[in-house]
Formats: structure tokens, sequence, C-alpha cells
DNA sequence: AATCAGGAAATAC
DNA sequence: GTATTTCCTGATT
């Protein structure tokens, strides 16, 4: 499975640009789980077919190899939160919410009545796409690393490298990669990323391959949206991962709270209402954060120590009846 | 053995 | 100065 695809047909510089790697799409679906810190077992994961539309499953890939790319731009309009950097906050107030569901209600594709095929291959492929992005801007948001690789420094790739091994099993190639800048690594082929690393140099690169393709997509987005609106509004929401300052641990507690699909097993809300949450696991909580913070030596003494330091603040507190691993905030929004 | 509670000092910004 | 991070002692689950 490692021979590239060359995809669209009409090779226009959006489609060849946009077009990912057969390794690429395999990856998207074969690695991608709930949970990366968590995954046990590799299962394909695509919403997809747990939501009953198996037979839209494969033909989706096929015109993600072969049409052109007007839907990526549908999926833009669609979404607007994905268009500029960071800023899509409000489409996570909804934990569990549903991309297909979004694409409707956001007017995907309005001009399309009659073709109800079509348009359901459009909602499964902004998903799909959607659901990338999406990944992508978590590892970001968790890594500290801006979302296009062209802008990393040596130490953002080896984040990265880090962030992905862990991600997907893959043997340790870090070393490899060592002196190497965002810049660099894009510009590296297959083959190269094969001679740094035998192992797993293909799936790296595919990888790369995929955040490549999200990052310029990201970019003609925002280009489109900045023209279509003035730019304006974009960063009203501004959260703390492009706020500037360093993030709190509380908001960081908050943030993986907020995406119980992605940290339900290992941190989530048994009250929300109350602000009342329970750390499953703590190791892995901790293990986050030391990531989000570059503390390699972070550890759950120390996250909780940490937590310690708001019961005097008033930000947060054990509940009436104290458990173990369950804290309150105290002001619950 | 893992968590919890704080004091105290170190560190980063 | 603030917000942890690091280290530690002792208590609790």
């Amino acid at each position: 499975m490692s021979h590239p695809v060359s995809c669209l047909s009409e090779g226009e510089e959006f489609g060849s640009r946009i077009g990912m790697t057969a390794d690429s799409l395999v990856l998207l679906e074969r690695n991608r789980t709930e949970d990366p810190w968590e995954m046990v077992e590799t299962k394909p994961n695509i919403e997809a077919l747990e939501r009953g539309v198996p037979g839209l499953y494969f033909p989706c890939y096929d015109m993600l190899l072969t049409e052109d790319a007007t839907w990526l731009v549908k999926v833009s309009e669609a979404s607007p939160t994905l268009a500029g950097p960071m800023n899509r906050m409000e489409s996570q107030e909804e934990p569990e919410q549903c991309p297909v569901i979004d694409s409707q209600e956001q007017g995907l594709s309005p001009g399309l009545e009659g073709q109800e095929e079509e348009r359901s291959l459009e909602q499964v492929q902004s998903m799909v796409v959607g659901e990338v992005l999406k990944d992508i801007e978590t590892a970001c948001k968790l890594l500290n690393i801006t979302p296009d690789p062209i802008d990393w420094n040596t130490a953002n790739v080896q984040k990265w490298l880090l962030w992905t091994e862990h991600l997907y099993r893959l043997p340790h190639a870090g070393k490899a990669f060592q002196e190497l800048t965002g810049k660099d690594l894009c510009a590296m082929s297959e083959e190269e990323f094969r001679q740094r690393s035998p192992l797993c140099g293909d799936t790296l690169h595919a990888h790369l391959d995929i955040w490549k393709s999200a990052a310029w997509m990201k970019e003609r987005c925002s280009v489109i949206d900045t023209k279509a609106a003035g730019g304006e509004e974009l960063w009203s929401e501004a959260d703390s991962s492009c706020s500037g300052q360093p993030i709190h641990l509380w908001q960081f507690l908050r943030e993986l709270l907020l995406k119980p699909h992605n940290y339900g097993r290992c941190i989530r809300w048994l009250n929300k209402e109350k602000g009342i949450f329970k750390i499953e696991d703590s190791a892995h909580v901790a293990r986050l954060w030391g990531l989000r913070k570059n503390r390699p030596a972070m550890n759950y003494d120390k996250l909780s120590r940490s937590i310690r330091q708001y019961y005097k603040k008033g930000i947060i507190r054990k509940p009436d009846v104290s458990q173990r691993l369950v804290y309150q905030f105290v002001h619950p929004v």
C-alpha cells in the first residue's frame, strides 16, 4: 500500500496539491481512534459506517481521489469555523456533534435539491474532511504548534513526530529527523522519509501529507472567507490556543472535557451542570498536560498539586462528597 | 499503591 | 508577581 495514487484527473494546481497519497487516505480511517492514547486495537472508526450509510463509505474515497476539489470549497462554506486559524470553539460546544447534521444545518450545497445521491456523497466527504481537520486542530492545540508544517521549527517537528508516533503506535523515529525544520520536512519525498526511517518513514510521510493538505486547504478557505466576509469576526471567539497567553491548567482541563469524543476515556463530566468531573486516567491526563506545556516530566502527582493550588483561588475544589480523582469547578459555565 | 493535602523552594514568563 | 513545577512529608483510601 505504498504507491502514491496520482489523483485528480483534472490536474490543475488545486487538485494536485490537495491530492493525498493512497497511504494518507488509508491512514485516515485505519488509524483513527477516539482516543489516541488509549488505542489498544486498530479498528476502522469511520462514523459513516456506524451511523448506517455503508454504501457511501468507499465511494467517498473514490471521490477524494478522483474528483476535482470543488467540494472542499463547499466544506469551507459549510463550516466557516474551519476557515480561519483556530476559531472553531463554537462548534465544539456540542460534544457529540455529527458533522452530517452540521452540514445540513449550515446549508451545504443548497443548489442540489434534486440530486439526493450527490448530496449524500458530499455530506460524507465533508464529514470526513471535517473530521480530519478537527483532529489536526485538536493536535495543534495539544502540542501548541501551528497547523501548517511549513512553519514548524525543529522542536515543533520533534513534537509532531512524538505525537504521531504515539498516536499510531509507530516505532520511535524522532532521532532520524532531529535537526530538520518543518520546511525541510515538507520538501522531503516519501523516499527520503524511508531512508531516514525504514520502518515508518512512509507512514510518517503520509501523515505529513495529510497535514500539508489540510493546511493548504485551510489557507485557501481563509482567503476565500476573507474576501467574502471582509475578514472580520474571525477572531471574535479567541480561545486559549490563539490568545497568546499561556494556557492555564483549568482551561486545559475544560478543553479536554469539551471534547468527550477525543478525551472521554481519560477525563469526563460526572455532572456538567455542577462542574464536577472525574479524571479517569490520571497518567494520561498528566501526559497530555506535559505535552502541552513542554514538561516531559509531568505526572499526576505534580498535576494534582497544581490543581490543589486552585483550592484557595476558588477555581477548582473537591466536591462535597470527596471522591478520588474527582474535582469540581467552582464556577461551572 | 495510588491519592490527597499543603509547605517550601525553584522556575518560567 | 503570578502560575505553575518540583520535591517532599504525612495522612487517607
